[in-house]
DNA sequence: ATTTTACCCGCATATTCATGCGGGGCCGGC
DNA sequence: GCCGGCCCCGCATGAATATGCGGGTAAAAT
């Protein structure tokens, strides 16, 4: 089965090579390919490509945008951005447009054909170092940490339990504890979060 | 200049057959190798290395938590995660806990070694299955979104009260309801969400 | 005009939670 | 050695929660 693809940069040079790429690729078939947003918007409807290769920085409407418009009217197509920045606004706004994956555009032939392969297969790929913007976001300590980091890692491991909705019974079997020592790491969490009740301890981790 | 490496694994056969990979590789050079968790954190702040790969599936301390106390003791120290599932809780444990890349194991040996050194010069390679789930973070602005969206305004009102740990009494008084009101609050709001605990719809609320 | 929808109130009961008081054992450091 | 931190276990009790069953009214939709 041919994947079909489409394509969408204002640059000539890049579409031209891009084109040449995908055309000669065995399993992959070029299906369209347009100089701007606008007229991606009008014409991918038409054909319904698998996957899409976007330039974030097109003239006129953002590559983003376009990707957002596009995929919610056509979830199934797939999205992936090529830039030649690595940055991080445009990086997170395709991503929360509903784009799948986001490449440099310096990535070498093979592995770009191979991670249109990846989209259109579920995957997501992405440069590293795009991905560290991402890992980053999650691992920004935030203000409630320092309480947290006070806990013992069986304190933690309960705490998450207790956050993810289980009774204590559950928890005890969970962990393989007795359920009085789960009542046990309660009290000791509590004091060291200073909370008084469940809800309080898992909205202070939750946000910590 | 030679890459340090450390490996962490509890599985015999993987270990030895990674190990083999990086020591046999140029500019790789491994400096332990580790079975469990609790050994890595008495042995890796002796060596520390550039690069540990960490198993997330450890018997006792699991990876991730291994990662958050070395990772705040050795921030220099970069962590690339090797795991056998597509788990999404294991991944975002890991992110949060400050690991830089996520690999699946049966990622070939080639990319492996380029995903250390990818780790190593500041990116975060990651499978694309797995980097689905980080990017589907985004673009889902929330699972749970469309279901809060169906609470009238005095359900999510109390809800609110909830998240922030009142007792029914306390919410009741604060929003000039009979207590009973507020039970009948509670029963809507449970199933609207489809949880069954306080705890739950907190977390719920707070996610979505 | 009838039905639906949202909202408010009430009672009863089983379960879960919060917290008081104890007691063990293991390990690493002073 | 002894102490302090961490981990594990136990009993008891009152408060809070979850959920069953009801009943009303007023506005919106059909």
């Amino acid at each position: 089965m041919q994947i079909k693809v489409a394509l969408v940069d204002d640059d000539e040079g890049i579409r031209s090579s891009l084109s040449l790429l995908i055309s000669r690729a065995p399993g992959f078939k070029l299906t369209g390919e347009y100089a701007n947003a606008e007229t991606a918007l009008k014409e991918i409807p038409k054909t319904l490509p698998d996957v899409v290769l976007m330039d974030i920085n097109l003239p006129g409407m953002k590559g983003y945008e376009c990707v957002r418009q596009l995929k919610a009217e056509h979830p199934a197509v797939q999205f992936l951005m090529l830039t030649v920045y690595e940055d991080s606004d445009s990086l997170f706004n395709s991503l929360r447009a509903g784009a799948s994956g986001y490449l440099l555009k310096r990535t070498a032939s093979a592995r770009l054909l191979e991670a249109i392969r990846d989209v259109f297969e579920g995957g997501s790929p992405m440069s590293p170092q795009l991905a560290r913007r991402v890992v980053q976001f999650f691992s920004q300590p935030s203000p409630g940490a320092a309480s947290l980091a006070r806990l013992t890692p069986a304190e933690r491991e309960f705490l998450d339990q207790l956050a993810n909705g289980y009774a204590y019974k559950e928890i005890a079997d969970r962990m393989k504890i007795s359920i009085d020592t789960v009542r046990s790491y309660v009290r000791t969490v509590y004091e060291k979060l200073h909370v008084h009740s469940r809800t309080e301890a898992v909205v202070k981790y939750l946000r910590g």
